[in-house]
DNA sequence: TTGTAGGCGTTATCAG
DNA sequence: CTGATAACGCCTACAA
């Protein structure tokens, strides 16, 4: 690897001094043309490529946004003998707001760096903070007061995460409107008065999802559930356990509103198994709006959250902050929108 | 904001000086235990976050890798009326690329760079290269020839290139084979040999597709094609001229080989409004295996790439590139697999 | 308009 | 085992 010119090579090359070239690279018109012309020939002779690093380091800020996951799927990559590709892990609801967070980025012309913490030791935060000038983190399975610390270091913002802290800036949805309008087209347009939800509520956004369930069902005049069913995690061992009680019991609900689309997906391959018929027997709904739901047969009726806004607003946000870092924190909740499928007795959408 | 600790400042609180404190953090075993402890603790108290610019100034090195697109779909955010999304336009064949190289990233605690010339100009290529060790970059409308002094200075792996240089990495795909298995399921599994190609074959992958389609009727002593249909890029004004053309003549040959998933996507619009059915009058193939060739009607035949495997392998070869520089240049082409589904006459898969 | 010089926060090479 | 101290490459007053 041939070494990197530096400013001084190109200063040399052109006759000039370092202080002119960095001058010339960024105010171009108030240099002389001649000068200008020897610096931007010599560079580009050179290849001289400006180190981010000393210049990140000279002016105090990076010039990068951060992207961060506390424990991203790290799936070993799965064979795939012959058949189908499994779609149900990808886009995920996380790809699609990374997606909008990237292209808000690239039309800003904004660089953009993405980190994990695949040990899930924290330390990956360290890494990424010292990189970035904002960031925009996923809710994981650490809690969320873990980057109240770094919100008085950089701008940070939190996405689906509950808010009682007066530092993070916030990217939501309005959860509880989407499970309303679940509840509510379940029993204006299927009849169905007998719901039940499914999921673990230590998720913020999930315990708003099942309060809109319950809201609603109120309003509607229906006995809301006393609790959720299953609050166990997407991919364990033995999924649905409770599903499979009152099943065998036969006191399965008509409807289950899932927390999320994956664990739709994951109820209606159990339910499938013990024979029980969707939508017939009961209808499943599911929360996110990713692709798997439109894949699956029966189509799964869910609430798409408008997941490339809320990647865009959060670069939006991130830039104001690092222009005026003394306005307040913004907390902003984006509405969703029920899409109404095969999987609660409509028709194919 | 507030100012963010230096090892100054850790030093000062631990009583130490500013050495200690960056070898504590480098070989936390060759420093005694109360050293390590006051320092740590110094740290945590005032969290300290290493700046990275500064450490990549110092090392030469930044810790992190680069993805570079030079020309990103940039669309503005669509409306989303009410109907469906759009999955035509997500996830694409450079997405599911960089999730492969994302999650392989991930894997190995690497920082990643996600970077883009929105312009066009070259300009953003500088920028992200002067924060990188290493650099994967997607190909683009500008010729890869202005990445060769870029491999000068750092290890640059080109996806889906032509490599005629003898500094790059090469990823590709066996994109001959897979239009290879195209033809001869079309002619042995549906009897077909009249067929035609769409796209145009600037770029090297597209090249190989239609070269593999000639070599392979050849083989099976059909008579190929002079040259291709419609060398004109996706989403064109007054798309497919030529396919319209031998329609209304009457000169449609019976099956339709397309450069990419996308085209094929357009070709079946066309077709459609032309009142020409698909398989029934013209059997369509597409290339690259996205997820929208499965929500179509009817599902796409074609030919799928290892796009996370090929994600996966360019960080892989950055990273030993990094161990080694003086290893010659690899260059890989991954296997493809067809998927055989309704648009060429099979049935549903 | 251009040059000089100091500083940005770490690392690494030495002595001690 | 720890402490000075010189890079690292660029930016930016301040001078000339």
């Amino acid at each position: 690897m041939a070494k990197r010119s530096t400013v001084y090579d190109v200063a040399q090359a052109a006759g000039v001094s370092i202080a002119t070239v960095s001058f010339t690279f960024r105010q171009p018109e108030r240099v002389r043309a001649g000068t200008r012309e020897a610096v931007l020939r010599a560079a580009r002779e050179l290849d001289y490529m400006p180190s981010a690093s000393a210049r990140g380091l000279a002016r105090g800020r990076t010039g990068a946004l951060g992207l961060f996951s506390y424990d991203l799927l790290l799936e070993e990559p799965a064979d795939e003998p012959g058949g189908e590709e499994d779609f149900r892990t990808y886009p995920l609801y996380v790809d699609e707001v990374q997606r909008g967070f990237e292209l808000e980025c690239a039309r800003r012309g904004q660089a953009l760096l993405i980190g994990s913490d695949p040990r899930g030791e924290g330390e990956g935060v360290m890494d990424i903070v010292g990189r970035v000038d904002g960031l925009a983190v996923f809710p994981g399975a650490r809690p969320a007061e873990l980057l109240v610390p770094l919100a008085r270091l950089l701008p940070v913002v939190a996405f689906a995460t509950a808010a009682d802290d007066g530092v993070l800036h916030h990217v939501r949805v309005d959860n509880r409107a989407g499970t309303r309008a679940l509840v509510t087209h379940l029993a204006r347009t299927h009849g169905i008065g007998d719901i039940g939800f499914v999921g673990e509520t230590r998720m913020s956004d999930v315990a708003e999802r099942f309060d809109g369930l319950r809201l609603a069902m109120a309003d509607l005049g229906l006995r809301p559930p006393d609790g959720v069913l299953d609050p166990t995690p997407v991919g364990s061992a033995e999924p649905f356990p409770e599903v499979k009680r009152l099943h065998a019991g036969g006191a399965l609900p008509r409807a289950l509103v899932c927390a999320s689309d994956q664990l739709a997906l994951e109820l209606m391959d159990v339910l499938d198994a013990l024979g029980v018929a969707v939508p017939g027997d009961v209808a499943v709904t599911g929360f996110d709006g990713v692709v798997a739901g439109r894949l699956h047969r029966p189509t799964l009726t869910t609430v798409r959250q408008p997941m490339e806004a809320m990647g865009r607003l959060a670069v939006e946000i991130l830039v104001a902050a690092l222009e005026d870092p003394a306005a307040a924190p913004q907390r902003h909740r984006l509405p969703v929108r029920p899409l109404f499928r095969e999987s609660c007795g409509c028709g194919r959408s």
